[in-house]
RNA sequence: CGCGGGGUGGAGCAGUCUGGUAGCUCGUUGGGCUCAUAACCCAAAGGUCGUCAGUUCAAAUCUGGCCCCCGCAA
Protein backbone atom coordinates (compact mmCIF):
# COMPACT_ATOMS: atom_id res chain seq x y z
CA UNK A 1 0.00 0.00 0.00
CA UNK A 2 1.25 3.36 -1.23
CA UNK A 3 0.34 6.20 0.73
CA UNK A 4 1.20 10.38 1.49
CA UNK A 5 1.04 11.55 4.28
CA UNK A 6 -0.19 14.71 4.80
CA UNK A 7 0.28 16.54 8.45
CA UNK A 8 1.74 19.22 10.50
CA UNK A 9 1.42 19.42 14.13
CA UNK A 10 2.58 17.11 16.39
CA UNK A 11 -0.56 15.36 16.84
CA UNK A 12 -0.21 14.14 13.55
CA UNK A 13 3.55 12.53 14.30
CA UNK A 14 2.49 9.19 16.19
CA UNK A 15 0.19 8.42 12.78
CA UNK A 16 3.23 9.32 10.52
CA UNK A 17 5.32 7.08 12.87
CA UNK A 18 3.40 4.14 12.80
CA UNK A 19 2.92 4.38 8.96
CA UNK A 20 6.84 4.44 8.57
CA UNK A 21 7.37 1.39 10.64
CA UNK A 22 4.43 -1.16 9.13
CA UNK A 23 5.74 -3.06 6.93
CA UNK A 24 2.88 -2.97 4.33
CA UNK A 25 2.66 0.43 3.90
CA UNK A 26 5.07 2.43 1.66
CA UNK A 27 4.75 6.05 2.74
CA UNK A 28 5.81 7.55 -0.77
CA UNK A 29 6.09 11.06 0.59
CA UNK A 30 5.59 13.93 3.28
CA UNK A 31 3.52 17.10 2.72
CA UNK A 32 3.28 19.59 5.74
CA UNK A 33 2.76 23.18 6.55
CA UNK A 34 5.78 25.82 5.55
CA UNK A 35 8.39 26.13 8.41
CA UNK A 36 7.05 29.41 10.31
CA UNK A 37 8.97 31.75 12.33
CA UNK A 38 8.32 30.96 15.85
CA UNK A 39 9.12 31.08 19.96
CA UNK A 40 12.07 33.56 21.12
CA UNK A 41 13.74 35.18 18.61
CA UNK A 42 11.36 34.38 15.94
CA UNK A 43 13.60 31.52 14.83
CA UNK A 44 12.23 29.81 11.78
CA UNK A 45 10.75 26.21 12.87
CA UNK A 46 10.16 22.88 11.16
CA UNK A 47 6.81 21.65 11.76
CA UNK A 48 6.98 18.12 14.20
CA UNK A 49 6.38 16.47 11.00
CA UNK A 50 8.28 17.49 8.79
CA UNK A 51 11.00 16.66 11.35
CA UNK A 52 10.09 12.91 11.95
CA UNK A 53 10.13 12.94 8.19
CA UNK A 54 13.10 14.17 7.67
CA UNK A 55 14.83 11.84 10.64
CA UNK A 56 13.54 8.77 8.30
CA UNK A 57 14.73 10.79 5.01
CA UNK A 58 11.65 10.75 3.68
CA UNK A 59 10.54 13.02 0.57
CA UNK A 60 9.09 16.33 2.45
CA UNK A 61 7.42 18.98 0.38
CA UNK A 62 6.06 22.22 2.31
CA UNK A 63 3.42 24.16 -0.63
CA UNK A 64 2.44 27.33 0.32
CA UNK A 65 -0.91 26.11 -1.03
CA UNK A 66 -0.82 22.61 -2.03
CA UNK A 67 -3.83 23.68 -4.41
CA UNK A 68 -2.18 25.93 -6.73
CA UNK A 69 1.21 23.81 -6.17
CA UNK A 70 1.01 22.69 -9.83
CA UNK A 71 4.60 20.84 -10.25
CA UNK A 72 4.05 19.53 -6.94
CA UNK A 73 0.34 17.96 -7.96
CA UNK A 74 2.35 16.60 -10.59
CA UNK A 75 4.94 14.67 -9.22
CA UNK A 76 2.04 13.62 -6.79
CA UNK A 77 0.34 11.76 -9.54
CA UNK A 78 3.35 10.02 -10.67
CA UNK A 79 4.13 8.64 -7.75
CA UNK A 80 0.56 6.53 -8.58
CA UNK A 81 -0.49 6.34 -4.81
CA UNK A 82 -3.18 4.06 -3.41
CA UNK A 83 -4.32 6.99 -0.66
CA UNK A 84 -3.26 9.96 0.54
CA UNK A 85 -3.94 10.45 4.33
CA UNK A 86 -4.63 13.97 6.07
CA UNK A 87 -4.28 14.40 9.78
CA UNK A 88 -4.57 17.89 11.11
CA UNK A 89 -3.06 18.80 7.69
CA UNK A 90 -3.87 22.68 8.10
CA UNK A 91 -4.71 23.02 4.07
CA UNK A 92 -7.72 22.64 2.38
CA UNK A 93 -7.35 20.28 -0.63
CA UNK A 94 -9.18 21.16 -4.34
CA UNK A 95 -10.99 17.82 -6.40
CA UNK A 96 -8.08 17.66 -8.40
CA UNK A 97 -5.67 16.45 -5.38
CA UNK A 98 -8.39 14.66 -4.41
CA UNK A 99 -8.84 12.75 -7.43
CA UNK A 100 -4.84 11.89 -7.11
CA UNK A 101 -4.63 8.69 -5.24
CA UNK A 102 -6.85 5.12 -6.09
CA UNK A 103 -8.67 4.72 -2.98
CA UNK A 104 -9.27 8.55 -2.74
CA UNK A 105 -8.32 10.67 0.98
CA UNK A 106 -8.72 9.43 4.20
CA UNK A 107 -8.89 12.44 6.83
CA UNK A 108 -8.27 11.98 10.30
CA UNK A 109 -10.75 13.82 12.61
CA UNK A 110 -10.58 14.36 16.48
CA UNK A 111 -14.38 13.92 17.02
CA UNK A 112 -17.17 11.48 16.88
CA UNK A 113 -18.66 13.32 13.34
CA UNK A 114 -20.81 15.15 12.18
CA UNK A 115 -20.24 16.67 15.92
CA UNK A 116 -17.72 19.68 15.95
CA UNK A 117 -16.45 19.79 12.57
CA UNK A 118 -13.94 22.42 11.79
CA UNK A 119 -11.02 23.05 14.39
CA UNK A 120 -10.14 22.64 17.29
CA UNK A 121 -12.54 19.97 18.19
CA UNK A 122 -10.92 18.09 21.03
CA UNK A 123 -10.66 21.56 22.95
CA UNK A 124 -14.30 22.21 21.65
CA UNK A 125 -15.51 18.40 23.47
CA UNK A 126 -14.07 19.51 26.48
CA UNK A 127 -15.40 23.14 26.97
CA UNK A 128 -18.74 22.00 26.31
CA UNK A 129 -18.38 20.02 29.35
CA UNK A 130 -18.96 16.05 26.77
CA UNK A 131 -18.10 13.64 28.85
CA UNK A 132 -17.29 11.39 25.56
CA UNK A 133 -15.89 11.92 22.35
CA UNK A 134 -13.15 10.35 19.87
CA UNK A 135 -12.03 10.12 16.53
CA UNK A 136 -13.24 9.62 12.75
CA UNK A 137 -11.63 8.55 9.87
CA UNK A 138 -13.67 9.26 6.58
CA UNK A 139 -13.16 10.39 2.99
CA UNK A 140 -12.24 13.68 2.43
CA UNK A 141 -14.74 16.18 -0.12
CA UNK A 142 -14.35 19.28 -1.24
CA UNK A 143 -16.88 20.31 1.91
CA UNK A 144 -14.36 20.54 4.90
CA UNK A 145 -15.30 17.16 7.33
CA UNK A 146 -18.54 16.50 5.57
CA UNK A 147 -17.52 13.17 3.76
CA UNK A 148 -18.84 9.95 4.27
CA UNK A 149 -17.70 7.73 7.45
CA UNK A 150 -15.31 4.86 7.64
CA UNK A 151 -14.14 4.00 11.23
CA UNK A 152 -15.16 5.91 14.55
CA UNK A 153 -13.66 5.52 17.79
CA UNK A 154 -14.91 6.56 20.84
CA UNK A 155 -13.17 7.97 24.43
CA UNK A 156 -14.40 8.80 27.42
CA UNK A 157 -13.13 12.59 28.58
CA UNK A 158 -12.30 12.26 32.07
CA UNK A 159 -13.83 14.81 34.67
CA UNK A 160 -10.39 16.66 35.23
CA UNK A 161 -8.77 15.22 31.69
CA UNK A 162 -7.22 18.51 30.17
CA UNK A 163 -6.87 18.94 26.45
CA UNK A 164 -3.16 18.10 25.93
CA UNK A 165 -3.64 14.63 27.73
CA UNK A 166 -6.96 14.11 25.58
CA UNK A 167 -4.94 14.97 23.03
CA UNK A 168 -2.34 12.61 23.73
CA UNK A 169 -4.76 9.67 24.35
CA UNK A 170 -6.18 10.78 20.33
CA UNK A 171 -3.10 10.70 19.36
CA UNK A 172 -2.22 7.02 20.35
CA UNK A 173 -5.68 5.64 18.67
CA UNK A 174 -5.22 7.29 15.72
CA UNK A 175 -2.79 5.41 14.24
CA UNK A 176 -5.09 2.09 14.22
CA UNK A 177 -8.02 3.77 12.83
CA UNK A 178 -6.53 5.05 10.28
CA UNK A 179 -4.92 1.58 9.59
CA UNK A 180 -8.20 -0.09 9.46
CA UNK A 181 -9.97 2.24 7.44
CA UNK A 182 -7.32 2.45 4.35
CA UNK A 183 -7.43 -1.61 4.61
CA UNK A 184 -11.10 -1.89 4.79
CA UNK A 185 -11.35 0.73 2.40
CA UNK A 186 -9.14 -0.98 0.02
CA UNK A 187 -10.94 -4.86 0.55
CA UNK A 188 -14.29 -3.15 0.27
CA UNK A 189 -14.88 -4.64 3.96
CA UNK A 190 -16.16 -1.09 5.12
CA UNK A 191 -18.92 0.66 3.19
CA UNK A 192 -18.43 4.71 3.97
CA UNK A 193 -21.12 5.80 5.87
CA UNK A 194 -22.69 9.61 4.57
CA UNK A 195 -22.59 11.70 8.03
CA UNK A 196 -25.96 13.04 9.08
CA UNK A 197 -25.63 16.47 8.02
CA UNK A 198 -28.94 17.66 10.12
CA UNK A 199 -26.38 17.27 13.55
CA UNK A 200 -23.72 18.38 12.41
CA UNK A 201 -21.94 21.31 14.72
CA UNK A 202 -19.11 23.30 14.04
CA UNK A 203 -16.67 24.45 16.38
CA UNK A 204 -14.37 27.86 15.48
CA UNK A 205 -10.90 28.13 15.43
CA UNK A 206 -9.76 28.99 19.48
CA UNK A 207 -8.46 32.49 19.55
CA UNK A 208 -6.35 34.82 22.73
CA UNK A 209 -9.12 37.18 22.58
CA UNK A 210 -11.53 33.82 23.82
CA UNK A 211 -8.87 33.53 27.03
CA UNK A 212 -9.82 35.66 29.59
CA UNK A 213 -11.74 33.82 32.77
CA UNK A 214 -15.51 35.43 33.66
CA UNK A 215 -15.47 34.81 37.13
CA UNK A 216 -19.34 35.37 37.21
CA UNK A 217 -20.50 32.10 34.65
CA UNK A 218 -20.40 28.98 37.00
CA UNK A 219 -17.56 26.72 38.37
CA UNK A 220 -17.53 24.00 35.78
CA UNK A 221 -18.14 26.03 33.10
CA UNK A 222 -14.99 28.06 34.21
CA UNK A 223 -13.38 24.43 34.86
CA UNK A 224 -13.94 23.18 31.04
CA UNK A 225 -12.97 26.27 29.45
CA UNK A 226 -9.66 25.97 31.75
CA UNK A 227 -8.95 22.64 30.63
CA UNK A 228 -10.37 22.73 27.42
CA UNK A 229 -7.85 25.80 26.62
CA UNK A 230 -5.47 24.26 28.65
CA UNK A 231 -1.92 24.59 26.51
CA UNK A 232 -3.67 26.58 23.98
CA UNK A 233 -4.49 29.08 23.76
CA UNK A 234 -4.60 29.16 27.67
CA UNK A 235 -6.76 31.10 29.85
CA UNK A 236 -5.74 33.80 32.29
CA UNK A 237 -7.36 36.08 35.02
CA UNK A 238 -6.33 39.60 36.14
CA UNK A 239 -4.41 40.05 39.21
CA UNK A 240 -4.06 44.11 38.89
CA UNK A 241 -2.04 44.22 36.46
CA UNK A 242 -0.86 41.42 35.89
CA UNK A 243 -2.09 38.27 33.86
CA UNK A 244 -1.78 35.40 35.48
CA UNK A 245 -2.43 31.98 33.52
CA UNK A 246 -4.36 29.45 34.73
CA UNK A 247 -3.25 26.18 34.71
CA UNK A 248 -4.73 23.73 36.78
CA UNK A 249 -8.03 24.23 38.18
CA UNK A 250 -11.09 21.76 40.10
CA UNK A 251 -14.72 22.17 40.72
CA UNK A 252 -15.62 22.40 44.14
CA UNK A 253 -19.33 21.29 44.83
CA UNK A 254 -19.74 23.78 47.14
CA UNK A 255 -22.10 26.18 47.49
CA UNK A 256 -20.62 29.60 47.47
CA UNK A 257 -22.34 30.44 51.82
CA UNK A 258 -19.98 33.47 52.28
CA UNK A 259 -21.63 35.13 49.11
CA UNK A 260 -18.64 36.17 48.09
CA UNK A 261 -18.39 38.31 44.95
CA UNK A 262 -17.61 36.34 41.60
CA UNK A 263 -13.61 36.27 41.51
CA UNK A 264 -13.07 36.28 45.54
CA UNK A 265 -10.51 34.83 46.89
CA UNK A 266 -12.46 32.69 49.76
CA UNK A 267 -9.45 30.59 51.09
CA UNK A 268 -5.82 29.67 50.47
CA UNK A 269 -5.22 26.33 51.27
CA UNK A 270 -2.50 23.69 50.34
CA UNK A 271 -3.68 22.32 47.06
CA UNK A 272 -4.77 25.76 45.86
CA UNK A 273 -6.82 28.70 46.13
CA UNK A 274 -10.53 28.62 46.12
CA UNK A 275 -12.31 31.19 44.34
CA UNK A 276 -16.08 32.17 44.29
CA UNK A 277 -17.82 32.05 40.83
CA UNK A 278 -21.64 32.43 39.89
CA UNK A 279 -22.22 29.35 41.03
CA UNK A 280 -20.02 26.91 43.26
CA UNK A 281 -16.47 27.48 43.94
CA UNK A 282 -13.74 27.06 41.94
CA UNK A 283 -10.52 25.62 42.93
CA UNK A 284 -7.78 26.80 41.10
CA UNK A 285 -4.66 24.20 41.76
CA UNK A 286 -1.70 25.45 39.57
CA UNK A 287 -0.46 29.12 37.99
CA UNK A 288 1.90 30.85 36.22
CA UNK A 289 2.82 34.26 36.55
CA UNK A 290 4.33 36.23 33.84
CA UNK A 291 8.00 35.64 33.34
CA UNK A 292 7.73 32.69 36.04
CA UNK A 293 7.13 29.02 35.93
CA UNK A 294 4.21 27.45 36.69
CA UNK A 295 3.69 26.98 40.32
CA UNK A 296 1.45 26.03 43.08
CA UNK A 297 -1.49 28.68 43.41
CA UNK A 298 -0.32 28.11 47.29
CA UNK A 299 3.13 29.25 46.64
CA UNK A 300 2.39 32.36 44.07
CA UNK A 301 0.38 33.72 47.30
CA UNK A 302 3.00 33.32 49.81
CA UNK A 303 5.40 35.45 46.86
CA UNK A 304 3.06 37.42 45.23
CA UNK A 305 1.64 38.44 48.85
CA UNK A 306 -1.85 37.48 47.58
CA UNK A 307 -4.84 37.54 50.44
CA UNK A 308 -8.16 35.94 51.63
CA UNK A 309 -10.43 38.45 50.21
CA UNK A 310 -8.31 39.61 47.45
CA UNK A 311 -10.19 40.23 44.08
CA UNK A 312 -9.76 38.39 40.95
CA UNK A 313 -11.10 40.11 37.80
C1' C B 1 19.63 40.98 15.63
C1' G B 2 11.21 41.03 17.39
C1' C B 3 9.79 42.94 22.87
C1' G B 4 10.41 41.65 27.98
C1' G B 5 10.90 39.16 33.11
C1' G B 6 13.93 36.01 36.14
C1' G B 7 18.06 32.65 38.76
C1' U B 8 18.76 34.52 47.06
C1' G B 9 17.86 27.93 52.78
C1' G B 10 12.97 22.67 50.49
C1' A B 11 8.67 26.29 47.76
C1' G B 12 7.25 31.31 46.36
C1' C B 13 9.37 36.15 47.03
C1' A B 14 11.88 40.97 49.29
C1' G B 15 16.67 43.05 49.55
C1' U B 16 20.30 45.25 44.29
C1' C B 17 19.07 52.03 42.42
C1' U B 18 21.99 54.66 47.48
C1' G B 19 28.14 48.27 48.58
C1' G B 20 28.98 47.24 55.21
C1' U B 21 24.81 41.79 60.54
C1' A B 22 20.70 37.05 55.29
C1' G B 23 14.78 39.36 55.61
C1' C B 24 9.21 37.91 54.46
C1' U B 25 5.10 34.29 53.69
C1' C B 26 5.08 29.10 53.80
C1' G B 27 7.13 24.16 54.34
C1' U B 28 10.20 20.78 57.38
C1' U B 29 11.76 19.02 62.46
C1' G B 30 11.08 19.21 67.88
C1' G B 31 7.95 20.85 71.84
C1' G B 32 3.18 22.90 73.74
C1' C B 33 -2.29 23.44 73.53
C1' U B 34 -6.60 20.32 72.29
C1' C B 35 -11.41 15.01 72.59
C1' A B 36 -8.89 16.06 68.03
C1' U B 37 -6.66 18.58 63.72
C1' A B 38 -4.35 20.15 57.81
C1' A B 39 -6.09 25.13 63.17
C1' C B 40 -3.39 27.90 67.13
C1' C B 41 1.26 28.98 70.41
C1' C B 42 6.75 28.31 71.26
C1' A B 43 11.50 26.80 69.47
C1' A B 44 15.09 24.86 66.01
C1' A B 45 17.51 23.25 61.68
C1' G B 46 18.54 24.73 56.79
C1' G B 47 21.68 29.60 52.15
C1' U B 48 29.77 29.39 48.99
C1' C B 49 22.91 34.82 47.03
C1' G B 50 23.34 30.69 38.87
C1' U B 51 28.56 30.78 37.27
C1' C B 52 33.58 32.94 36.01
C1' A B 53 36.53 37.08 36.27
C1' G B 54 37.14 42.47 37.59
C1' U B 55 36.66 47.03 40.91
C1' U B 56 36.92 47.68 46.41
C1' C B 57 39.26 47.64 53.03
C1' A B 58 34.50 45.23 52.01
C1' A B 59 30.11 42.64 46.68
C1' A B 60 23.52 39.34 46.81
C1' U B 61 24.28 44.68 45.73
C1' C B 62 28.86 47.99 41.02
C1' U B 63 31.43 46.32 35.87
C1' G B 64 32.21 42.63 31.90
C1' G B 65 31.73 37.50 29.98
C1' C B 66 29.17 32.74 30.18
C1' C B 67 25.20 29.06 31.53
C1' C B 68 20.09 28.09 32.59
C1' C B 69 14.50 29.18 33.11
C1' C B 70 10.15 31.79 31.57
C1' G B 71 6.12 35.58 29.68
C1' C B 72 4.52 38.38 25.20
C1' A B 73 4.47 38.23 20.06
C1' A B 74 4.28 34.92 15.74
Amino acid sequence: MKIVFLGTPKIAVSSLRFFIEKQDIEVLAVITQPDRPSGRGKKLTPSPVKVLAQENNLNVYQPLSIKKDEELINKLKDMQPDVFITVAFGQILSQEVLNIPRLGVINLHASLLPKYRGANPIQWAIIKGDKVTGVTAMLSTIGVDEGPMLVKKEIKIDENMNSEQLAEKIAEMGPQVLYDSIIGLDNKSIVPKPQNHQEATHSKKLKKDDSCINWSEDAQTIHNKIRGMYPWPGTYTLMGDHQIKIIESEVKNEENIKKADPGEIVDIIKSGIEIATGYEILVVKQVQPPGKKVMNAASWCNGARVKVGDKLQ
